[in-house]
DNA sequence: AACAATAGTCAGGTACTCTGACTGTGTCCA
DNA sequence: TGGACACAGTCAGAGTACCTGACTATTGTT
């Protein structure tokens, strides 16, 4: 069996790419897997981008322009945050709600993989064991 | 509870970092992420560069690249394949091997963490279950 | 009002990764 | 057995991602 990284790896790879290909599939080429991973992150209230950096594990400098290029491309709108003139607020967009929408369809697909693979009451349990070893940083 | 997809990439992206962290602590500054990645895909008998690549999702051209790093580091060693003369077989150095340690243990520290938050049980099958979901594609 | 902290951007540079083109070696079969 | 095709790996060039450092504007704190 391989060590515990590559376990966790090969399966969120796996998922990852077949949602890209899957949006790409649908006709919205302009997304890369940087944006993704950003576009992802976004709350629905809009998220900073401050935050967004964080919850990557990037520098605010990477988020900011990979939420400049989901803009370009329509995926994300920036409004000014009410609360704070400092900052932006990042909300998705339209056509990035078509994009979630494809892809939520893509993973509940590959879910359904899983839990054909391992029965559904396992796979309920492997994602409630993940969330507690998630809960250290709060993403 | 997040997506599936983050569930799997905040343990690992913790771990990954973590253990990075680590081995760059333990004086072994010039090994990057990327490097890394495919550094730990190497198979006790040396891998080639191809199979690294499948087994990282790059292309042999990067590979290829991140091996040369690798090797100009000392972390690696290449040799030709006495079954192809086409082939070079990539293996883990005298330095490289130190550096496996260093990151070994920092993995079993994790590795404690992870059964105290979840409990050992749990934590094997949830090692079993991931591994199940790892095995459609074989790495 | 002065000062430190925070949100975000600009600039410049490195690392990563890709596509395309190429060399050399192995394999297969007509 | 000789030629076509497949495969291992590299070279070259280009785009994306990501970082550090420096800066502006706003907020909070004393």
């Amino acid at each position: 069996m391989f060590n515990v990284g590559l376990l966790l790896f090969i399966p969120y790879r796996e998922l990852e790419e077949r949602v890209l290909a899957a949006v790409t599939a649908a006709g919205f080429h302009d997304l890369t897997l940087a944006q993704a991973r950003v576009f992802q992150r976004i709350a629905a209230e809009g998220s900073r981008i401050t935050d967004l950096a964080a919850s990557t594990h990037v520098t605010k400098q990477t988020a900011s322009s990979l939420v400049r290029a989901l803009e370009t491309t329509g995926f994300v709108e920036r409004v000014p945050d009410p609360a704070d003139a400092r900052a932006t607020l990042v909300r998705v967009a339209e056509r990035g709600a078509a994009a979630v929408e494809v892809a939520a369809r893509e993973i509940r697909q590959i879910e359904d993989e899983w839990r054909g693979r391992i029965g559904a009451r396992r796979y309920e349990r492997l994602k409630r064991d993940l969330d507690a070893l998630s809960r250290v940083s709060p993403d």
